[in-house]
RNA sequence: UCCGCGAUAGCUCAAUGGUAGAGCAUGCGGCUGUUAACCGCAGGGUUGUAGGUUCGAGCCCUACUCGCGGAGCCA
């Protein structure tokens, strides 16, 4: 068997045979002459098949194809603009390998409950292949970013034994004889452990909250990246993360611009994505609510709308800092200026995306850590570990938290986050 | 959990309270450069479920189920 030919490789095979394997993407037909659409996972090419060109057998092979019935096609390769991906093949054998029955995603219209349930077979479109690739895209910068200055990834494990912020809802579950296990919410607290033995670290991997979120920005289950750093204050985090979020999009750009165009992705506030970012304190970003005439009172969390409407006033993405304390986590740093603040900051992407990090500098006192545990009823016992972090050697640290999806969609453009995971996990769906 | 909107052919949608239609898909036929091809013909329906109002309900009313959007919460 000759060696395998991808369709993205066909520019070395102008002018020379070639064998495609593939699945039917389409089919089109003008009398003795026919076209067909394959498509093999890399790409798409069109196959012309003339009557007088090919046997009648191949020809006839051509009318009992299926919309996505696999086969392999062989023919000579032909640069030609006309063809769907730029190229042809003028088509002498095909070979059925299975056909296909009644394939339910037509060239046409559907909706969104019609394809989530047939996630597994909506993941062959152009589409949802241009939105994975921007995920494998920015999946890849982000490691590259972080192994390329020497942090250590470190994997954080996915069952514990307490929330590691009390807010939010935990997937619990039963674990052998030591009572209840919880799904993480976050894998922040071990990787302030790996701060501390490494010095910098980042933490990649999924999370769970089991809040009944149903809006355009959740999942039940997500992936979310967090460094985590020693000796970094909040604004080493804040220059952490604009050059980090300038790292990602600056790739995607570059190696993703094919994606991004069949997308319809307009690109302008994208290519902004330089440092510095805009940085304004939650104070600066309550003014702003203020002046278009929200109802929003100072003290309170931003909503959904509200990130919006802050974010609609930079063309690029905003680090909002500084937020009441008692708003955030037990675990971040009060300002030293004013104990009523703390030391945490999110980023808003543009166009209404939403907050895409939060991150903070970290309690690194002792007594005061202790204090704010029980401030929020959280276990003591739970956190002793944690607390031991602070009774060798503590020192300043901060690290933040990017969602992946919530990323994906910000830089895809998409106005809901469920096609940015190959198998979304969302409130009322488990399946595929 | 709460608020709003929706459910009609395989899919996407029409249909003044009065005979349920179209496009796509499917099947058959036509066309030598098609681009979600096009043209002709055909098959395809217990209008989400259960009640109610009415001479008559896809349409009006009630409840339920499912879905979508949003709020709260959050990345």
């Amino acid at each position: 068997m000759s060696s395998r030919v991808y369709i993205e490789n066909l520019a070395d095979y102008v002018g020379r045979e070639a064998t495609i394997s593939g699945w039917l993407y389409n089919k089109r037909s003008s009398g003795k002459i026919r076209f067909l659409i394959l498509r093999d996972g890399t790409g798409v090419l069109q196959g012309v098949i003339v009557k007088q060109n090919v046997s009648e057998k191949v020809f006839n092979a051509f009318d009992t194809l299926t919309q996505e019935s696999s086969l392999r096609i062989s023919g000579t390769v032909r640069k030609d603009d006309r063809a769907p991906g730029g190229y042809e093949m003028d088509v002498k054998d095909v070979e059925i390998i299975a056909l296909a029955n009644d394939y339910p995603i037509t060239p046409k219209e559907h909706g969104v409950e019609f394809l989530m349930d047939r996630r597994h077979l909506w993941l062959r479109s152009q589409r949802q292949h241009a939105i994975l690739r921007v995920r494998h895209e920015i999946i890849r910068s982000i490691r590259e970013f972080f192994d390329g200055r020497g942090f250590l990834l470190m994997d954080a494990p996915i069952f514990t034994p307490a929330a590691c912020e009390g807010t939010s809802t935990l997937f619990e579950t039963e674990y052998f004889d030591l009572g209840k296990a919880y799904l993480t919410q976050s894998g922040q607290l071990y990787g302030e452990a790996g701060a501390m033995a490494f010095g910098k670290v980042y933490v990649f991997g999924p999370t769970f909250r089991a809040e009944k979120s149903k809006t355009r920005r959740h999942l039940t289950e997500f992936w979310m990246v967090e460094p985590e750093v020693a000796f970094n204050d909040l604004n080493d985090d804040m220059d952490l993360a604009e050059e980090f979020l300038e790292h990602i999009v600056g790739k995607v750009l570059k190696n993703r611009a094919a994606e991004l165009k069949t997308l319809e992705r307009n690109t302008k506030f994208l290519e902004n994505v330089k440092k510095p970012l805009p940085r304004i304190t939650y104070d600066e970003a309550v003014e702003i609510l203020r002046k278009k005439g929200t109802s929003f009172e100072r003290g309170n969390d931003f909503g959904g709308t509200d990130e919006t409407v802050i974010s609609e006033e930079f063309d690029r993405p905003v680090m909002v800092h500084r937020y009441p304390a008692k708003v955030k986590a037990f675990y971040m740093k009060r300002d030293p200026k004013n104990e009523d603040l703390a030391l945490a900051v999110d980023v808003l992407a543009p166009e209404g995306h939403g907050e895409i990090i939060g991150g903070s500098q970290r309690e690194d006192d002792y007594d005061v850590l202790l204090k704010r545990l029980h401030e929020h009823n959280l276990p003591e016992s739970a956190f002793d570990w944690y607390l031991d972090l602070r009774r060798f050697g503590s020192v300043p640290h901060s690290g933040f938290g990017l969602g992946v999806e919530r990323t994906v969609s910000w830089i895809c453009g998409l106005d809901h986050v469920r096609e940015t995971i190959p198998f979304p996990r969302m409130i009322y769906r488990l399946t595929p």
